[in-house]
DNA sequence: GCAAAAGTTTGATTGTCGTCGTACAATAGA
DNA sequence: TCTATTGTACGACGACAATCAAACTTTTGC
């Protein structure tokens, strides 16, 4: 079975601030943003358990936040920059650009 | 006492993504965003009863995405628009411009 | 075929969130 | 002073969220 992305049009607000809105995810969307290519769930230093980080990953794919295909056994990551930069204009950028005091 | 409210450096960008993350809360926002003067709660068209119309105002408060204060009975609510601009540049604009599809 | 690697699933726990109703407090106006 | 008006405080309750450990699945490489 097929993971489920959410179309670029059904994307929601209020889910997208939610899944960016916990420390964690926001770490990893931070982290993907700086990435050039696709990452592994491993590739994140984020310090929860591996159930905990298959979860968080869940929620930014459900949200729309983020596409994910696998590859071998590793799960790849990529960030919808253009679909939320498209739905949202200027969110994203925001959100990447509040860089912790 | 006074009620408290984040200097504008201490937002965080977490805590007001999740403030903004609730409907409710967001559709009090939208209000607040397109009103030239200072609201009182009561103005507010939300299908929630009063108690929990106090508590999506203090979230909004404590996260430091609105200003609250006494004026007789009433208390008046402004959008925090300027010191959100300020420590989230663009982050406001976005979310505002995030019409629901 | 076997074992290592990378995630998932399940079930449990613990905590937060949104919601309500009722009772309360403070102020304004008659 | 009495009475609306406006919002708060206090429990309470069900739903959801973040977390973990342990067992499992799948794929790759030897």
């Amino acid at each position: 079975m097929g993971l489920y992305h959410p179309a670029t049009e059904d994307l929601e607000i209020a889910t997208v601030l939610h899944a960016l809105s916990d420390p964690q995810r926001l770490h990893i969307v931070r982290e993907l943003a700086s990435a050039e290519e696709a990452q592994p769930c491993g590739r994140f230093k984020v310090n929860v358990s591996k159930s905990t980080c298959t979860h968080h990953f869940r929620v930014l794919r459900e949200a729309g936040v983020i596409e994910q295909h696998q590859l071998g056994t590793a799960k790849m990551n990529t960030l919808r920059r253009a679909d939320i930069d498209a739905r949202f204009p200027g969110l994203l950028d925001a959100v990447l650009d509040a860089v912790p005091a």
